[in-house]
RNA sequence: GGGCCUGUAGCUCAGUUGGUUAGAGCAUGCGCUUGAUAAGCGCAGGGUCAAAGGUUCAAAUCCUUUCAGGCCCA
């Protein structure tokens, strides 16, 4: 036992239990233990059964409207940290814009098409008809809508859960068949054999989408092609670099830079001569890779454009190969001299076509060569096993300069893994180039969060191709094409909105389920049509619920305020939507658009690739963990804008912020318990303009009648009140949790809270500072439950309920700005205040390490300052303060502090020691205040 | 390889048009309190602002290069 204790009064333990019964101690069943888990889903089911959603729309009927469409997830696996973060972002949008009085439905949807669904059906039972792909492909997406719904609902996300889009509803599809006949009517599709990706595992052009990039070893190889037309004409080989040895059988031609400088040159290996044409650049690496060695100096230089038209014998097949210039050839590998196959890559297409190339492709769907090839030995062998055959045919016809294997990164197939071929089939397009300029501008127009998003999407719509719609799936809205008898194609815009009539009425299902001439008789075509079995690019499904949904639905509109989804959607959902939009409406369909992060470990890699979590991170295992208001508050801690951290660390941190918020929702409760402000009749007196402000409401607690950490406390939360409001107006949620965090810990935890915590004890009840603290308590609970509610859904109810509030704490609109509580002179005294209040407590500290005191109770401070900074305020103010029992002022210009003991005794109800105990005969263990209040509260 | 972006205490974030000794909260350490108590308060330590060059009287901030990471493309 201490000194101190056993030297004020031998009585005094005795009398301090007797004391506490008079104390106005903090009381509340707001339990300081959250219980997440399990309290969470007791909300969810109140919710539901209230209303909630519906209450939320029905209050802002009339006001302004906020439109955030939904990107619509894919219906396939479980919800994950990434999906989580996504969904949540778009909740704090959708709530803090409720919040600030706009009406903001929210219509979640679902991405329903598409080969990843396909796919994984078609792994599970093989040798279905189509038909049957598709229904069990319906169920699979049907589970997963169910799955993901309840996941969703799970982390507090509002919305019209009930009616989600689903772009497999027979309405839905109905209405991409019309945006596509406007697309047909526009003139925007076109058919064309053209090189697209290919797998050859789902043979299936694929959309850039669904290639992935593997590392991969290939053989690569430098081949001659000797010259036979011009002055170099049996004088040297053209020397190019390829390391798809395979795709040579279709080379028709070859590129040069038309600016570089290319040399010819003798070279030597093993005693063999050789003259080679190639750029002057690449001749040190040609050597390395090839063991020639120079001989001699260059017989000949000149710039690429000079070989242009000249010709080159075909390394093993009948024919010539023509040079052309092209500025996409490189100087970085290879020799400056590019093998052309137009049927095998874009630039070769493109090149090809320009030069009235033949677009060849001698690959059929499973990726082996046909007849075409002209390789006879070779017909329907796979062409990456044919890579080894082409090599030994250039050896054996002396063409082969060198082979070697290569490392590089090749394009797969995102669902076989299989590794992607260059291949020209016929196909249908739309033309990116009738809408290329117009989307340029429209994409000007739009507000893009963060700022460089407009960038990158303008580089990706600059350099896009021709967007590839036909797909070879069963699992997809059909591409409405037909064949007449004679084998015309159809593409009619009048056909197309009959079908679409007909799949309004039985889903798509009736494409596949009738036979040409059932269908041909449904929709007036002439007799003898066919019609094509392809399905329309999943893209466009989801690129076109702008059209769908949003001009469809009377609670929507479109364009949409808002879309907000990962940055990686600058190339997918963002492009695909703008383009759709161009041709249907030539605007874009959003007004602003947000992309955030994607979510990375603790050494910035991504998840899948990290170390410490090789699991995918399902969102259900850290709501089950921690509960969905932590992964809330995890959301709103970041910023999205980069990529978004996450690990253990975190949301330890987080759930200590958490409870420091709610520690702090507590006490104010706790202080609150003997409010007469419950009532709902004054909860509106604080929080509107309609009750104007505290004065009216509260009688004796006027601000003017508060003291000075009251009218500075109320002044902190008018400045955390319009931070936080224009923080959340600019989607910077991180902000709103900083600004949130660090007045909860540091201005009403560590100071005001901490500083009144003497007059909210020990004062009588009714006193007018208690009250008027009371009165200040009330308004940052409201504040802070109605600023906390977007990103802690359930926490903000759960407090809110707890002052009376009958309805939602989501119903309710952000705490309005109040002038009358800004208060500049409180801020800058408060302000000079604390810099005291530091060098006492430095000093106390120092006197508490020396064991001259123990509490700072026990202190008697003499404190040296200018005497204006605090000459408007009383002694016995300073004193509360600096939570202080005995003060001593004495002007001085630098401020310090000295620290004594205190000669006062300790006061057996209030513990500060004070001049008054001893003084009183009816009480002489108390100070004067205490005697009071105990005399007040026992009349 | 190309385009876009990021790199400030252990963690999450501030850091105005370049301008005092780079800040905050949390975490850590050491105390106090036991009338917010599986809480609360105080004090302290902790940073070559990714690295290297450069511009400038002055750089976390502007420029160049490098390294690390992300998204997209090849």
């Amino acid at each position: 036992m201490r000194p101190t204790a056993s030297d004020v009064s031998l009585a005094a333990p005795r009398m301090s239990q007797n004391y506490k019964e008079t104390l106005n101690l903090p009381k509340t069943d707001f339990p300081m233990k959250a219980s997440l888990t399990t309290r969470e889903p007791e909300m969810l089911k109140k919710w539901e059964a209230s209303g909630l959603y519906a209450q939320i729309q029905k209050a802002r009927t009339g006001a302004e409207l906020f439109v955030l469409h939904d990107g619509p997830p894919f219906a396939n696996g479980d919800v994950h940290m990434g999906t989580a973060l996504n969904k949540i972002l778009k909740d704090l949008v959708v709530k803090s814009k409720s919040m600030a009085g706009f009406r903001a439905p929210y219509l979640p949807g679902w991405d329903c098409h598409g080969l990843p669904i396909e796919y994984k059906v078609v792994k599970e039972s093989r040798g279905l008809s189509p038909l049957e792909v598709r229904k069990k492909s319906e169920a699979f997406a049907r589970k997963f809508i169910g799955i993901q719904r309840e996941q969703f609902k799970r982390l507090g996300v509002f919305g019209d859960w009930e009616h989600p889009y689903l772009t497999m509803a027979p309405g839905y599809e109905a209405e991409i068949l019309r945006a596509f006949a406007v697309f047909v009517e526009k003139g925007l599709v076109y058919e064309s054999l053209k090189p697209v990706f290919w797998s050859t595992g789902a043979q299936t052009a694929l959309a850039e989408a669904e290639v992935e990039y593997q590392d991969r070893e290939d053989t690569t190889v430098y081949v001659k092609f000797p010259i036979v037309s011009g002055d170099l004409a049996g004088k040297a080989s053209i020397a190019i670099w390829t390391t798809t040895p395979w795709t040579l059988p279709a080379n028709l031609a070859i590129a040069v830079h038309p600016k570089e400088l290319y040399v010819m040159r003798e070279f030597r290996k093993e005693g063999v001569s050789e003259t080679f044409v190639l750029a002057a650049t690449l001749v040190e690496a040609f050597c390395a890779a090839t063991g020639f060695e120079p001989t001699g100096e260059p017989i000949n230089s000149f710039p690429g454009g000079k070989l242009e038209g000249v010709t080159a014998q075909h390394p093993f097949l009948p024919r010539t190969s023509s040079i052309f210039a092209a500025d996409f050839v490189t100087m970085d590998t290879g020799t400056g001299a590019v093998h052309i196959a137009p049927g095998h890559g874009e630039d070769d297409y493109s090149l090809g076509r320009k030069h009235g190339l033949q677009i060849l492709s001698p690959v059929d769907d499973h990726g082996r060569y046909t007849d075409e090839a002209g390789l006879p030995n070779l017909t329907g062998k796979y062409v990456f096993d044919a890579n080894a055959d082409i090599v030994a045919l250039l050896r054996e016809k002396g063409m082969l300069i060198s082979a070697s294997a290569y490392q590089h990164s090749y394009p797969y197939c995102w669902r076989s893994k299989t590794p992607i071929i260059f291949r020209a089939v016929e196909q249908f397009f739309i033309r990116i180039d009738a809408l290329r300029t117009n989307a340029l501008t429209a994409i000007k127009g739009v507000h893009w969060i963060p700022p460089w998003g407009e960038n990158r999407i303008s580089g990706t719509v600059e350099s896009r191709p021709d967007w590839v719609i036909s797909r070879q799936r069963s699992w997809g809205v059909p591409l409405p094409v037909f064949y007449s008898a004679s084998g015309e194609t159809i593409l009619d815009p009048k056909y197309i909105r009959k079908l679409a009539d007909a799949v309004a009425q039985r889903g798509s299902n009736v494409w596949f389920e009738l036979d040409d001439a059932a269908l041909a008789r449904e929709l007036g075509l002439p007799e003898g049509t066919r019609h094509r079995t392809d399905t329309i690019d999943v893209w466009i499904d989801s690129g076109v619920s702008h059209y769908a949904v949003l001009a469809t639905n009377p609670e929507l509109r479109d364009p949409a305020d808002m879309y907000l989804e990962a940055t990686d959607q600058h190339r997918g959902w963002f492009q695909s939507s703008l383009m759709t939009s161009i041709a249907l409406h030539n605007r874009s369909p959003y007004k602003t658009c947000v992309t955030h992060g994607f979510v990375v470990d603790v050494d910035g890699k991504k998840i899948s690739k990290s170390s410490s979590y090789s699991k995918p991170m399902d969102a259900g295992h850290f709501v089950a963990k921690h509960g969905a208001d932590i992964v809330r508050l995890w959301v709103s801690s970041i910023n999205y804008t980069d990529d978004v951290p996450f690990s253990e660390e975190m949301f330890t941190r987080l759930g200590d912020t958490y409870r420091r918020i709610r520690n702090t929702l507590r006490i104010l409760l706790g202080n609150l318990h003997d409010s007469d402000s419950s009532s709902r009749a004054e909860r509106s007196g604080v929080e509107g303009p309609r009750g104007k402000s505290l004065d009216v409401q509260r009688g004796s607690s006027t601000t003017l009648g508060m003291t000075l950490v009251d009218r500075w406390i109320l002044d902190r939360l008018e400045g955390v009140i319009a931070e936080c409001r224009s923080a959340y107006a600019a989607y910077e949620f991180h902000k709103v949790y900083h600004i949130l965090n660090q007045f909860c810990a540091v201005d009403l935890s560590s100071l005001y809270v901490d500083i009144t915590k003497d007059r909210m004890y020990c004062d009588a009840p009714d006193s007018p500072r208690r009250r008027g603290t009371q009165a200040a308590m009330h308004r940052i609970f409201d504040a802070l439950c109605r600023l906390l509610a977007p990103i802690l859904v359930f926490t903000a109810e759960e407090a809110w309920g707890y002052l009376g509030g009958e309805d939602s704490v989501h119903v309710r609109t952000f705490p309005d700005e109040m002038a009358e509580f800004q208060n500049p002179e409180a801020r800058e005294r408060v302000a000079q205040l604390l810099n005291l209040r530091a060098v006492i407590g430095q000093a106390v500290e120092r006197a508490r390490q020396d064991k001259l005191i123990g509490n700072a109770l026990e202190a008697a401070v003499t404190l040296t300052c200018e005497e204006a900074t605090i000459a408007a305020v009383s002694k016995e103010e300073l004193e509360e303060f600096f939570i202080l029992s005995d003060l001593t002022l004495q002007p001085g210009k630098e401020p310090s502090a000295l620290i004594s003991k205190t000669a006062h005794q300790k006061c057996a109800r209030c513990w500060r020691h004070r001049p008054a105990v001893g003084k009183s005969a009816v009480h002489p263990d108390l100070c004067d205040r205490c005697e009071a209040a105990v005399e007040t509260s026992s009349k």
